[in-house]
DNA sequence: TTTCTTACA
DNA sequence: TGTAAGCA
C-alpha cells in the first residue's frame, strides 16, 4: 500500500510516517516512480510506535 | 490525483 | 508536525 493508505489505516500523518522512516523505524520499498510501498509489517510497526508514544507521554505526565 | 523532496514563521 | 512549492 502507498503512504496515503497507511496514513488512513493508522491515523498517523504522512509527515510522521516519513519521519519514522528517517529514524529507521520502518523500511518501506520504493516503486520505479519513487513512491513508498508499505508492507503489513510496516503497518504493525507504525501501530507499535503509537503504543509506545502513548505509554511514553502518559508516563511523562503522571510520573 | 497522489506522492516526492526540501525548506521554513 | 504542518504546509508550500515545483516535479513526475
Amino acid at each position: 500500500m502507498k503512504i496515503g493508505e497507511l496514513s488512513l489505516k493508522t491515523g498517523v500523518s504522512i509527515r510522521s510516517i516519513r519521519y519514522y522512516e528517517e529514524k529507521k523505524l520502518i523500511y518501506p520499498k520504493r516503486l520505479e516512480n519513487g513512491y513508498r510501498v508499505y508492507s503489513e509489517e510496516d503497518v504493525e510497526r507504525v501501530k507499535a510506535v503509537q503504543l509506545f508514544l502513548e505509554y511514553f507521554y502518559k508516563k511523562l505526565i503522571f510520573s
